[in-house]
DNA sequence: ATAAATATGTAGCCTTAGATACAATTGAAT
DNA sequence: ATTCAATTGTATCTAAGGCTACATATTTAT
């Protein structure tokens, strides 16, 4: 089968395409979020068990995050690489200054998107489940979209 | 220093704890939908490029998803093997029957969660940005809240 | 004090998903 | 018909992020 022409005629077309570019920039911005959802879901969970427990250990965040230990250990170690906690060997997981910075952000975005998701009429079960995994895409001017609406309904 | 008991007194907990299995599952959850982003993103842009072009050609994806053709050609492949469309060497990509039931069910979500975004008042360009993040996220019951407020506003 | 259970660490495997560098094929221009 | 540019394919690297199996350390129980 012969190759199509790169430039077809409008009678082709069924549709307008988007300049390619912007849309490889939208594509390229979310698999750099998604690069970070890790750092952001750990710190988010450290943060957590070290207010209810006193400190995160590893087991603990393996269960909370459904992984083994091993997985656990080695992006702690990654963390920790990039600044985000400190650790010793068979000690505590605790967050640096700037992993705490990290974690506050984490937890009013995860917060705002339960909420606003709440308050369309979802099921928390759900709108925890669904959260967990937008809070990483949501912008500045759409968590402030959330925020503005939640206060004023 | 000594490792906490794994059962601190009330005294030491500062917020509640949901039960480790109930989060295990949401990160679980998250996790899989990162898993399938890069079928639907895939399926969804070769849907638009056959519309648009009569056909989609692995360059076309590059430049549409902002990676490498090396990405697409090894990407494009699993697609295959998973049976979401059909192509022979140097041939142009279409999709199968259920790429393009999973391409239609992705347009439509995707579209949604744009129309939705708007609809708060985001910007054309952060709506556009940040529902390709979050349309991998979006639960079937959000997407129907999203739907109905969309209708009635 | 010793033994058992738990927790942590390490070695090595897999898949996805990005990249560069180079080879081969194709389509179009000369 | 030949050449050339664009396209496609392949070899190889890197990193994240999952896993099992096994080794070591620590805490708890006897
Ligand atoms: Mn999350
Ligand atoms: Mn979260
Ligand atoms: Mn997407
Ligand atoms: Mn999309």
């Amino acid at each position: 089968m012969p190759r199509l022409a790169r430039k077809p005629s409008v009678a082709v077309r069924a549709a307008p395409l988007r300049p390619p570019a912007q849309s490889a920039e939208n594509f390229r911005r979310s698999r750099r979020d998604r690069a970070v959802e890790t750092a952001q879901d750990y710190v988010e969970a450290i943060a957590d068990l070290t207010g209810a427990l006193g400190e995160a250990r590893v087991v603990d965040l393996a269960r909370r995050l459904g992984v083994t230990h091993v997985t656990v250990n080695r992006t702690v170690a990654r963390l920790q690489r990039a600044g985000y906690v400190n650790t010793q060997p068979y000690q505590a997981i605790f967050l640096s200054a700037a992993g705490r910075k990290l974690a506050e952000e984490c937890k009013r975005r995860h917060e705002t998107v339960v909420a606003f998701l709440r308050s369309l009429g979802i099921s928390e079960k759900v709108a925890e489940l669904d959260a967990e995994g937008i809070e990483h895409h949501v912008s500045p001017e759409t968590l402030a979209a959330f925020e503005r609406l939640l206060k004023k309904p």
